[in-house]
DNA sequence: GTCTATAATTCGATAGAC
DNA sequence: GTCTATCGAATTATAGAC
């Protein structure tokens, strides 16, 4: 009796999961193009051929393995001078235990479809996020605050700007959180 | 005696300047993988070949056309209160002036020889230059800088955000010039 | 479900005629 | 100096055997 019967038994499920797995290394490490099927499928042991017969094409592969959930926390519940601090940390982590975001902003440089993508995750995720904090001109509050986290990200993780790998996690948020912080509830001026 | 015997005539430039055109528009528009020798060829109306024979191979094309100078000012003549909105300003022309700078970072953001020499730009140009207008922490305050201006550019220019695509000159300067001024004079925490 | 074999493109690069 | 023709490699995707 150790067949499941109702929900299916979910036969050889480990290999989907393989194939993202290894996917979303090769393009959080090379982006798109330079990510080749042959070698998604080769880090995943497996025939390239499962990979098209499981999502049907390499863009079919890079949507399922782009997809991507900030974890954005209520706003609301957050002391309003703490914002750029709290916002700050929360993006730092993100981005250090996903390599997701990495895959979609390498492929984002040069494929519209995964600049869309990052347009969608802005305009579903960090804009309504935003909206709870911000007192008004939310649109450009929340672009400003997607500048400097994506300019954070690239230079630290994708260009690799020396400074800016070299600097600790205390350091990073104690200069970037008063930008957020104004970006956010500030005026342009000060 | 049309004739220029001294420093040779310099047949047929014309054609080397129209490929590198060419090739800077295709690579800030797809960057490196996407733009190919034939479509460069294409646009500039001449032979693929002829893109060989100039450059001698894809790598050294691009190595021609991605040479680039921000032309920063001379920093120590601006009065410091000013040092944010001249350099947003600045960058702002230069990235809407010459899209080499949009070439690079496309391709830099999957290309390791392209991320390569932005960092290199970033150490003999920016780093230098920011080194004559902050007191002190000249290599963390020159990332930061970068981080905000290059982040400024990619949501603007690459990925196309619209808040940041709508966003005139005046308001841009407006807000992000603060930035820039505490990242380079500032005290983390004000 | 998994793999072999291969079709159909596309690309960078080369050789050589004119 | 310019172009035609083509090579060799690599890629996505498909058809079908087991």
């Amino acid at each position: 009796m150790t067949e499941p019967t109702a929900t299916r038994p979910r036969r050889s499920d480990a290999t989907r999961a393989a194939i993202l797995r290894a996917a979303r290394e090769r393009f959080a490490a090379e982006g798109y193009d330079r990510a080749t099927i042959r070698a998604i499928a080769a880090d995943a042991r497996i025939d390239p051929s499962m990979v098209m017969r499981y999502y049907g094409s390499k863009e079919g592969l890079f949507a399922a393995a782009a997809e991507f959930d900030l974890r954005l926390p209520d706003l609301a519940d957050v002391p309003p001078n703490q914002l750029g601090e709290v916002l700050v940390r929360h993006f730092l982590d993100r981005w250090e235990s996903d390599e997701t975001m990495a895959a979609l902003l390498r492929t984002a440089a040069t494929n519209p479809g995964a600049a869309e993508r990052i347009r969608a995750i802005f305009a579903e995720q960090v804009a309504p996020a935003v909206a709870q904090a911000a007192p008004a001109d939310l649109p450009r509050r929340a672009g400003l605050f997607a500048s400097q986290m994506l300019g954070l990200a690239l230079t630290r993780y994708v260009l690799r700007l020396p400074p800016m790998v070299e600097m600790d996690r205390a350091d990073l948020v104690a200069w970037v959180a008063p930008t957020v912080q104004r970006y956010l509830l500030g005026t342009p001026g000060a």
